[in-house]
DNA sequence: AAACCAGTGGCCCAACTGGTATGTTTCTAG
DNA sequence: CTAGAAACATACCAGTTGGGCCACTGGTTT
């Protein structure tokens, strides 16, 4: 065991000097190079220090702008697209998905029109039984133009994630999705797949994914048990 | 790899507002002195992220009169807050209300966490059953501590819009909502007010909203007739 | 019509900051 | 005694800061 090192002895005395609230929260410490100086150690050392401060939480640095004390923040969770298999990931679940349907077809007129193809152009159809760990949650219906979607007719879909597997695949990265959601009665084709009574509630998302070039990618369909799962979201006010 | 600068972090940020349409299209904004004090950056950083922005395309400048949001953005509405009166507006239809409950009562234990007020502390309730052109959609429950609604006890709050309301009366104007939604079926309770049969589908939306400063202002519960009401929001995927 | 004024972006600058690289000294385990 | 790790010293870099000053704009006052 070696000797208690100089960067041990800095890194005690700037935790302490922090938990005893000498540099208030949200402030910036003094310099490097000055707190090397009142240290009476090294810069490299004073690094060392902070770089374990930083790991500890307790710091934050800024390039070209010095260290800062955290704030306490009280966490605003921003609004964000996040596909099924990160949300059930998120709260320790497993997402799972069983494939229904997945063959490819020609575009309704509506669907063309919505992914900016030509009418009758061909799309791939994916419609899969999504559960999380196990007891079946939503009804997942995609249509992609083959010509994005080309490699994934062939890709097994089951237990994987539709974004995941379009970036990866096709290279195609979802930016932004136009979402609408509603409540509905299940109907009598869906009911009996989310083991659910005809006519219960069900949550009907709808979903137009735009790739980062702004371009339409794809549509979806989700319809979710409705004791199963909750739409969140931030909304925002402009400034008039 | 390049570290993350400052200015790349007041671009992002700027760029994510921007994109939420935190700032109306045509509108100015905040002079840059005031964006470096709001962004804790210097002005030069923030110059360089609107440099950036501009080239963009995402701001447009004007000399000695300040950044201004292009009118026409290329992309489709943002996800944006909407009160229900101004919902209404928009589609060519009258929002009503009609107050079926407005009076100060202690708040609930999970009510005043949500707020940050002390437990039991005085809030004004106020439920409304609201209507678009005359038939019934939406009951809407809002919960508003005093010290913020205290004007508000007395007002005639049939046929105005609550956010409204609030800027006028109380100067309070709410920057950004917490919302999630859920599917369910109208309780007992529910059902005869918005006229519909016991279970039907309902969408149920639960908001937090805040106030420029960040404190929590309201807490709302509104119970959607499922046939009449579809909630939108576009969602955007943070850039890994 | 003219004068004034507060506020805006445009521009410049010296001082400072952490990030990085290099080389030297000091200490210590083996 | 020696090899290697830790600490020290120095220098340079690109980004950031907080100033200050300017010309111009839009309103208000004279």
């Amino acid at each position: 065991m070696r000797a208690r090192t100089a960067s041990d002895e800095a890194y005690t005395r700037l935790r302490d000097a922090l938990t005893r609230g000498l540099y208030a929260p949200g402030s910036r410490l003094p310099g490097e190079r000055a707190l090397a100086a009142e240290l009476e150690v090294s810069r490299e050392t004073i690094r060392a220090a902070l770089d374990r401060l930083e790991a500890d939480g307790a710091l934050s640095r800024s390039a070209q702008r010095g260290w800062f004390v955290p704030r306490q923040t009280v966490g605003e969770p921003p609004s964000v697209l996040q596909s099924f298999t990160e949300m059930a990931r998120q709260r320790g679940l497993t997402a799972t998905a069983m494939v229904l349907e997945q063959k490819v077809r020609a575009a309704t007129f509506e669907e063309a029109a919505k992914l900016g193809i030509a009418p009758s152009a061909q799309v791939l159809s994916l419609i899969r039984l999504r559960g999380m760990s196990g007891t079946p949650v939503c009804v997942d219906a995609n249509v992609i133009p083959v010509t994005i979607a080309g490699a994934l007719a062939e890709t097994d879909m089951a237990d994987a994630s539709l974004y995941d597997q379009l970036d990866r695949v096709s290279g195609v990265r979802i930016r932004r999705s136009a979402y609408s959601v509603q409540a509905d009665g299940a109907s009598t084709e869906i009911a009996p797949q989310l083991g659910i009574p005809v006519g219960s509630p069900v949550l009907i998302g709808r979903e137009v994914a735009y790739a980062h070039d702004g371009s339409p990618v794809l549509l979806g369909v989700n319809t979710y048990r409705g004791d199963a799962y909750r739409f969140e979201a931030d909304l925002y006010r402009p400034i008039s």
